[in-house]
Order: C-alpha cells, then sequence, then structure tokens
DNA sequence: GCGTGTGAACTGGTTCACAGCG
DNA sequence: CGCTGTGAACCAGTTCACACGC
C-alpha cells in the first residue's frame, strides 16, 4: 500500500461502496466523480482523491465504471471475505438488529445473540442463536467472531467490552452512551449515540441561529 | 460569539455534557481537562481547547466544577430548552426508538410518530401519539416539531426528508442508508447507519492487518 | 469538450509550550 | 506546584489547478 487512507476517505469510500450497489441496482453502470459526489454530498475532487487510494482506477474521459469500482473498492477494504458479527444485549435495540434482514446482503453475516436475562433468550424467536451471557466469551472465540454491536445498558457497556476484547473481537459498534477504553488493545470502536446526534442538532440550531 | 465552533469541538462538548451527568450521578462534583480527556478517549489539550469555545470557565489550580461546566455547556449549545421530536418510520428500529425512555431526561420529548402503514400504528402500545403518514406535514408544523429520526426504508427516505423539510423541520437524524439531500435548506442532518459502521470497522480490520 | 489523476497550495483543526493564577 | 487559558507551530486533509487521455 502506497499510503496510509485517513479514516474520514475511509468512511466516503465506504458510502461509495454502498453507492455501487444502489446504481448497479438501478442499471446504471457508469458514473463520473461529480455524480459521486452530487449522490453524496461530497466535493467532486474529495471524490477524486478518495478514489486515488485505490490505483488508477477510471476511465479517462468517461467516468468510472460501477462494477469495476465496486471490485475494487471490495479488495482493497476487505468486502470480499463475510465477516461474523454478534450482538450483545438483547433489548428492544438488540432484538430489532438481530432480526434485520440486511445485513447479509451487505456481506456481514450475524452469528449469534448474547443476553444475561435468560427469559429473553428463550421468547426471541429468530434463526439466529442466542445465548446465556456467560456463554459469550466462548461462542465469540469458538466461532472467530470478527465484530460486535453493544446494545446493552450504559452500566453494563464496559464489563461487556472488556470480555470481548479478551475473547479476541476485532471491532465494536458501541450502542452504549458511554465511551469504551480499549486499553492497550487496538481494535477500533466505532459509537452510536442517538441522543449525542440530537444533541449535536441542536447545537447546531442553537449555534446557528446566532 | 467569538468564534464559530468547528463541528468535531461540538461534537466533543456533546460527550462532555453527557459526561458532567455521569459524574453528577456518581457525585463528583471537580474534573481537570486530563480527567475528562481519559474518560472521553481525547488529549487533554484538545479538551481545554474546546472549553475555551465557552469562555472562561475552569477554576484555575482546581479543574472545573462540574454543575457549572454543566450550566454553561446547557447555555451555549441550547440544552436548557426541550427540542421537540419525532420519529419517522414505524418499523422495529421505530418502534424501539418510539419506547425509549432516555430521550425525556435528556432534555428530548418525543411527541409523535408516523408510519404509513394504518395497522401498524393502530397496534403500536405507547404513551406517544402516532398518525398515519399522510398527517405528518400537518402535525410537525402545529406541534412545532424540531428534530425527526428517520427510519423508513431507504427508497422512501428522500420523500419523507422533502416532506419535513417543507414542514419546516430544523434538524434530522437519518437511520435509512441513503444520504439525504436537503436541497437549498441549511438544516443539518446525522447519519447513522449501523451497516457503515461495519463496513469501516471491516476496512480497518483489512487494511491495519497490511 | 469532458473527466481523471496528481502535485502544489491552503486551511482549519490539533498539538505544543508557556504564561498566569490559585 | 497543578491546572487553566491561549497564542504560535504544526500538520493532515481538503481544495485547487492543470496536465493528460479519451
Amino acid at each position: 500500500m502506497k499510503k496510509r487512507i485517513p479514516i474520514s476517505a475511509i468512511t466516503r469510500l465506504c458510502m461509495v461502496f454502498r453507492l455501487c450497489d444502489e446504481l448497479l441496482f438501478q442499471g446504471q453502470t457508469s458514473i463520473s466523480s461529480t455524480g459521486i459526489g452530487k449522490r453524496l454530498g461530497v466535493a467532486a475532487h474529495t471524490v477524486r482523491k478518495d478514489l486515488n487510494f485505490l490505483g488508477e482506477i477510471g476511465d479517462l474521459g468517461s467516468g468510472y465504471d460501477v462494477a469495476k469500482l465496486r471490485l475494487h473498492l471490495a479488495n482493497t477494504l476487505g468486502f470480499n471475505q463475510v465477516r461474523k458479527a454478534c450482538i450483545v444485549g438483547l433489548g428492544r435495540l438488540g432484538s430489532a438488529l438481530l432480526k434485520y434482514d440486511r445485513f447479509g446482503p451487505c456481506g456481514f453475516c450475524v452469528v449469534a445473540g448474547f443476553d444475561t436475562n435468560i427469559n429473553r433468550i428463550e421468547t426471541i424467536r429468530t434463526d439466529i442463536k442466542v445465548y446465556p451471557g456467560y456463554e459469550m466469551a466462548d461462542v465469540v472465540r469458538h466461532a472467530a467472531i470478527d465484530l460486535a454491536l453493544i446494545t446493552v445498558p450504559a452500566g453494563a457497556a464496559q464489563g461487556v467490552a472488556d470480555e470481548l476484547l479478551d475473547a479476541g473481537i476485532r471491532g465494536i459498534v458501541n450502542f452504549a452512551p458511554i465511551v469504551i477504553d480499549t486499553g492497550a488493545c487496538a481494535v477500533a470502536v466505532r459509537n452510536m449515540n442517538v441522543v449525542n446526534e440530537m444533541r449535536i442538532l441542536a447545537s447546531l440550531m442553537t449555534l446557528g441561529a446566532e
């Protein structure tokens, strides 16, 4: 690899990848950097710079071939191999995610759900296997699960994360409203916090109104 | 206002605000920039720079008074006034959000849910009023709703957004896997997309492994 | 002409370093 | 002596501008 890709570029490239699927579905086989920029709300320069991290890929004069672009993105970012994921905490949000049917088509396989509440794991109706919390570390290790979505209450999140890290998890999407400490582990954490996003919007409203 | 606060700083300040609540709950009344940094996974310099956007606020020598800090954040970012929110699309995710009970304590009041599917709005059990989709614009306008959480399928998201923008919405949290075009409207949109976050993690795993 | 690829210029956000005050 | 506040230095990422190919 010539150069490290900045995280902001990675984020956008993931969006481009999703866009490719959308375009292919709509039957559009080619698109320019300007076109991508419009669809993603990003400047055309930025799109070109980002895509250059994959090497030269565009067809001069006529933009990018969507299928080819998608393939290169998949190769570079590792979307070819299916990543195994699990959901920790099967409350309303966790259950909703467990039943979400778009992970598969997107290249992720949710192989397990966990909850400390035995009642919950017995009443959930789903094809995905659900386990009591104390089996988590074992299952994660044995099934070689890559990603965990943490949807437990704030108070339990750090503990769960510690267990997951110890079990060799490779990445975490954290829905709990706390910042997870990964200690020495070089494991990436992505935080998704609705309230925080709403607060950001509220701030922008307040500050924007001046 | 002396200077515009960059969005990255706003994001962090919102996290600091949440941390204040946590600290107060735990009975901690004072904290240093270093302490905040540790809890948030951010450098102490950054914390101080961010907090300076609120003006001079720290007590020299002994850090920041948590309650005072919280108050200043609330004043500057507008967390004093309760913002009204609504949820558009009452599928699994939308329903989960509708039943989420932490919005209130965080200063947001979810006043309405919307869905085009009449069956859904009749079967949902909640204290929050739910309406059929065609009443959305009216309700948003009349109740002066500030924020909308969009949890409809990708194909319907842009249409819903257009309606909301027209009805005078002030901010959008978009859960649909598309980029919303706000046209001329200076309305902020925050995207929350699990699959995209998972893809980012997968990319980092792939690139990190080199 | 349109559209990519890329070195160069720029910008603003982050990091540093230190003055100032309890 | 610790910790804040802040101007200055730095740098990553963005934006520009233009050469090149279709």
